[in-house]
DNA sequence: TCAAAAGTGTTTCTCTTACACCCATGT
DNA sequence: ACATGGGTGTAAGAGAAACACTTTTGA
C-alpha cells in the first residue's frame, strides 16, 4: 500500500510560446495541480475533478505520461497530459488555491520537488505526439485561421513550417475543412476560418516533415532510450 | 493509499516471431511476472527483483509502459516492458512458480485479468520504438549476423524487409559494427559477425522506411490517442 | 498609401523503393 | 553437385524542401 497521487502538465499555446498551467498553495511554492487519489477511484477521474476544482478547467481530454516513484519510494505519482485552447479558458482558483496562472514553458518560477521535471516530460510528449496526431487541434479553439493552427505547430516543435507547404499539407490531408466564413482583426486581410476536418492524419506521409522537425528539436530524446 | 502492483511484458524473439514471457502460479492461469510494490521500494527496483525471483533473468533494462487501474480504482498497476536475447536466457521458475515459458506473441493461452491487455500494449509500443530505438540490438546477444538483426526486425514489424536496404542502411547509419570474426553453422556461406555501434539511431532519415512499415502495421493505433 | 497578414505553384533534389545474381560453406 | 544462407549495386519514381509575389483589409 503507497499513497498514489496524481498530477496534471495542463499545455496551452499563447503568443507564439508553449505555456503551462501552475498554482499556488498557500505558503506553498509554485506547483502543478494534483491530488492524492483516494481508493476506489480511477486516477483518470481523479485527475479531472482535481483539475476542475482546483482550475476551473472542466472535462478536456486527459492522456497518462508517466508513473514518477515520490520519495525513493514511499509513493508515486501518476502524470497526466492535458491539452487546451488556453485563450479561451477561464481560470477560477479553487478553495485552498492562491492563484492560477499560464507560465511560458520555458519561462517558469522554481517547482516544488520534481515538478519540473515533470513539466519537460510533457512537452517532450507533446512535440513527439505532433508528428502523427492532431494534437493542435486541442490546443485551439473549435474555428480557427491556418495563421493560427502554424503557430501552434510552430510553438510546440520551436521550429518554423513553411507556410505553402504547411497549407498544402493539412488541406490535402483532410485535418481541417473551410467552414466558409472568414475573420478580420486587425490590419491584414481576413483569413478564412478552418475546423477540424476529423481527416486521417496519419494517412498523409506528407507530415513526416514535422517528424524531422522533432528529430532536430532540443530535448527530443527524453522519450527515445 | 492504494496498493501498487506491478508487471513486467517480457518480450523476445524466436523462430520469426515475438514471444512473450508467462508463468503459472499453482491453481492459477497464466499470468504476467509481477508483484506488489513495498512501500519503500520504487517500481523498477521491485520489477527486477520479482523478475528474478519468478523467472530467473538478471538485470536486464526496463521501460515503464504504463499504469493501469484495477478493479475500479481499488489500486493500479504499473506495467513494465522488458526486451530480452530469448536464447540466451536459462529460465528458473521460483519459488511457488509452477512454470515459466515462451509463447508466441499471438499464440498464447488464457491470461488473468487484464494480462491480454498489457501484454498487447507491450507489442504496441515496442512496434512503434522500432523506428527510431536500437531495440532490436536488447533482443540479440552481444554478436549476431545481420541476418538475424533483420529476422528480429520483420519479426517485431510482422512486415518483410528488403534484404540490400536493409543492410544498406543499418551500416550506414552506424547501428552496428563488424566484429571481424564470422560464424558458420549449418550450410550456408558463413556470416560476418556485428556488434552494437552505438550510432545515433534517428540520425539516419532513411529508417522512415520502418516507421512507415509500423503505420502499415496491425494494432499500431493503439499508442496514437 | 502604407503596414500587415493571407493566400498561392513550381522546381530541384534527396530519399525510397524495387529488383537479380554470385559467393562461400556444409552435406 | 546441390542446397542453403550471405552478400552486393543501380535505376526509376515519389516525396520533401526551398523559393517570391499578389491580394485584401485596417489605420
Amino acid at each position: 500500500m503507497k499513497p498514489v497521487r496524481t498530477e496534471i502538465v495542463v499545455i496551452g499555446v499563447r503568443e507564439r510560446r508553449t505555456h503551462a498551467l501552475l498554482l499556488r498553495l498557500p505558503g506553498s511554492v509554485w506547483a502543478l495541480p494534483g491530488v492524492d487519489v483516494p481508493a476506489g477511484t480511477t486516477l483518470e477521474a481523479a485527475a479531472l475533478s482535481a483539475l476542475e476544482e482546483q482550475t476551473g478547467i472542466r472535462g478536456p481530454h486527459l492522456e497518462q505520461l508517466y508513473t514518477f516513484d515520490r520519495d525513493g519510494g514511499a509513493g508515486v505519482c501518476v502524470a497526466h497530459l492535458c491539452l487546451v485552447a488556453l485563450e479561451r479558458q477561464a481560470l477560477a482558483p479553487g478553495p485552498g488555491v492562491v492563484e492560477v496562472r499560464w507560465f511560458p514553458m520555458d519561462d517558469h518560477p522554481p517547482l516544488a520537488g520534481d515538478a519540473a521535471a515533470v513539466l519537460e516530460y510533457g512537452r517532450s510528449r507533446v512535440r513527439a505526439k505532433a508528428a502523427y496526431a492532431p494534437i493542435a487541434l486541442q490546443l485551439l479553439p473549435e474555428s480557427f485561421t491556418l495563421g493560427e493552427l502554424q503557430v501552434v505547430y510552430e510553438a510546440v516543435l520551436d521550429h518554423d513550417l513553411d507556410t505553402r507547404n504547411f497549407r498544402r499539407d493539412v488541406l490535402q490531408a483532410g485535418i481541417v475543412e473551410a467552414t466558409g466564413a472568414s475573420r478580420a482583426d486587425g490590419p491584414g486581410r481576413p483569413a478564412g476560418l478552418y475546423r477540424s476536418g476529423g481527416g486521417d492524419f496519419q494517412v498523409l506521409a506528407r507530415e513526416r516533415r514535422i517528424a524531422r522537425a522533432i528529430a532536430r528539436a532540443p530535448g527530443s530524446d527524453a522519450l527515445r532510450r
